[in-house]
RNA sequence: GGGGCAGUAGCGCAGUGGCCUAACGCGCCUCCCUGUCACGGAGGAGAUCGCGGGUUCAAAUCCCGUCUGCCCCGCCA
């Protein structure tokens, strides 16, 4: 440590390198180094070899030369890829038209006099120099410490670690003070399935991994932190998918004396900076789109838009009413979109058609027009003006083809909404130079489940009723569960923040008043003896003088592979489960040793 | 809980009843090569075709079962 300044960033060089494979520049010519790293490639040209030496900051081609290498030449010879080895010569500018513009090192190269095997590697089980396409994720994850060093890894493990640091950076220059909560907490009994992890100390009774950090920072408000936020690891023991796994992180936060506005620019604030930060992409407007709930259903077919393209859903109910189309003239609802597909074959409709049954609808009818020319298999049940009245309200052009789902208008929504979704994906309308948030609030507070026959929260129960809806949720107390439209009606204090059709964070204001909170849980069919067990905590801290709050998590794997161009959130993950919620390296889970389960209490039955 | 698809050499894949003694690319091994950087050239090794059973003169191929994985629906406040 030679001056005050170096003491800040110590020097990464020990006995096994003076610099990292990626430092050495056209400037170093004449120094003799050491490097140490891993063998990325060799090439052998019989009297001259060349090697790739990598480590996490790059690639450095060394030359063995037996003239200058000596002993070492046959040690360089046995050098296989993935050997850890050391190398130490001069660096040397390389000759003219020798130089390779694509690497930083490439002006020079190393003229090795002595190298080293430090530990040989067996042949991995794929490629490392370059990442092999199509490789199996099962045998990826396996061998996960080697598809780490693939170069498209290795990047989104840094933009991960620098992404997370910004963040905290910068909610902590905005006042926020980062706080853990614990993970190991109680059951849920709303919400996704819990991991259950047995208490030893308790027979018989259990911890649940935390699924967010939803009460503590409530109470954390009550506490007086009234800006708060943590990049929390939550856990939902749900089956998995693409973008879904058991485990993920949020950046979750949470702020008092505020209303929406607040928290909206507040989170605003944060993805404009992330966004420009992390991504070349270009925010299509600032201040973010903001649509309702029933909006985004009604134009989009769905609560998570992606609104990069157009494709907007009309409802036709009106113009088919009558029309001699049994299927359309029975159905609840006709939703319909125009798309530029009246080049379809018939064949790409039925595909079409196919798509939209495995979303649960009926099926799929379509009308294309060209040259002022409806076609059709159902064309013959409409008149000319109906037809053209068809293509005013979708807005079809020439070359468009406008295409139907009857159905309830819930499933006709999502039905094409999911059409719209694969149609802008088949048709390239999704433009990846392109960043589209859009907040999507005025939720409904409460949902039917018809399968339990029961009013659930569509959020959670913390969250704030519009004021003006208060009134309804008193008035349908003690009331039995029905699907009653009014209660159904009560709008939430609610807001998602949509990023290219992905659900990057959802929020509200929540309820901070004792008897509200209490209110909201019995609607939903809680008994008070439950509440209070349950969540007694939460409704006896509201009564020690809770601050008006809200606030928000916001998926922090989701928002890294949205911004990384990545459709799966296991390429931001170091080490991800699989799609079965297993990890084919380590093997978990796994069977527990008879002691431990005594110890736990706990027998396992097979076949229940 | 349900549906779809897949499993053939270390990796990616072809082969859908007999010309299969299982092809091809990458990787691997041996030899040659002093300016390569996806080096090149010559030669070579490597596969109980996921597993079990059945049909057949004959099975990677057909049937039944089973295991594993991927995608989707349900579920995911």
């Amino acid at each position: 440590m030679t001056s005050k300044k170096s003491a800040d960033r110590l020097s990464l060089a020990s006995s096994y390198r003076t610099h990292t494979c990626g430092d050495l520049r056209a400037e170093h010519v004449g120094t003799t180094v050491r490097l140490s790293g891993w063998v990325n490639a060799r090439r052998d040209h019989g009297g001259l070899i060349f090697i790739d030496v990598r480590d996490r900051y790059g690639l450095t081609q060394v030359r063995v030369d037996p003239a200058t290498a000596g002993d070492s030449f046959k040690i360089a010879d046995g050098l296989r890829s993935e050997f850890v080895a050391t190398f130490e010569g001069a660096v040397v500018e390389r000759p003219s038209g020798m130089r390779n513009a694509a690497l930083p090192t490439g002006a020079i190269e190393v003229d090795v006099t002595k190298c080293s095997i430090i530990n040989p590697s067996q042949t991995p089980p794929f490629e490392i120099d370059h990442e092999p396409a199509n490789l199996d994720e099962d045998v990826r994850l396996r061998y996960r410490y080697l598809d780490l060093r693939h170069e498209r890894l290795a990047k989104h493990m840094q933009m991960r670690s620098d992404l997370m640091h910004f963040a905290r950076t910068w909610l902590r220059r905005q006042q926020f003070i980062e706080i853990e909560t614990p993970v190991l907490g109680r059951e849920t009994p709303e919400g996704a399935r819990d991991y259950v992890v047995p208490a030893r100390v308790h027979p018989g009774e259990f911890y649940a991994l935390a699924q967010s950090p939803q009460q503590y920072k409530q109470l954390l408000m009550v506490a007086g932190f009234d800006r708060y936020f943590q990049l929390a690891k939550v856990f939902r023991d749900e089956d998995p998918r693409a973008d879904r796994v058991p485990e993920h992180t949020q950046i979750d936060l949470e702020m008092s004396f505020v209303e929406r506005e607040d928290v909206l620019k507040l989170v605003e604030g944060l993805m404009t900076a992330l966004a420009e930060q992390f991504s070349s992409a270009a925010l299509v407007s600032t201040p973010f789109a903001r649509i309702s709930y029933e909006e985004a259903l009604s134009r989009f077919g769905t609560d998570k838009p992606d609104i990069r393209f157009g494709l907007e859903l009309a409802d036709v109910t009106d113009q088919t009413r009558a029309s001699k189309f049994a299927v359309f003239a029975k159905a609840e609802s006709v939703q319909a979109l125009a798309a530029p597909v009246a080049r379809f074959s018939r064949k790409e409709f039925d595909t079409l058609v196919e798509f939209t049954k495995q979303t649960g609808a009926a099926g799929l009818a379509w009308l294309t027009l060209r040259n002022n020319k409806f076609e059709s298999p159902i064309a013959k049940f409409f008149s000319e003006p109906e037809l053209k009245a068809l293509a005013t309200a979708t807005g079809a052009k020439d070359g468009d083809a406008i295409l139907f789902v009857a159905d309830t208008r819930a499933r006709a929504l999502d039905s094409l909404g999911r059409l719209r979704n694969h149609l802008g994906e088949q048709l390239k309308l999704k433009d990846p130079s392109k960043l589209a948030f859009v907040w999507v609030q005025d939720f409904p507070m409460f949902e039917w489940n018809p399968q339990e026959k029961r009013i659930e929260p569509m959020h959670h129960m913390f969250t704030q009723p519009y004021a003006e809806h208060v009134d309804l949720i008193a008035a349908a107390l003690g009331k039995k569960q029905t699907p009653d439209a009014a209660v159904l009606a009560t709008k939430a204090n609610l807001f998602d923040l949509v990023l290219n059709g992905y659900e990057l964070c959802s929020g509200s204001i929540r309820i901070w008043q004792p008897k509200l909170q209490r209110d909201v849980m019995r609607l939903i069919g809680l008994e008070d003896a439950e509440i209070d067990q349950k969540f007694g905590h939460m409704l006896r801290a509201f009564e020690y003088g809770a601050p008006p709050h809200g606030g928000v998590g916001l998926g922090l794997d989701r928002i890294i592979a949205v911004l990384a161009g990545e459709p799966s959130i296991r390429e931001m993950i170091a080490f991800p489960m699989n799609s079965k919620a297993r990890d084919p390296m380590t093997g978990a889970p796994s069977a527990i040793s008879a002691q431990q389960l005594k110890e736990l209490h706990i027998q396992v039955k097979k076949n229940i």
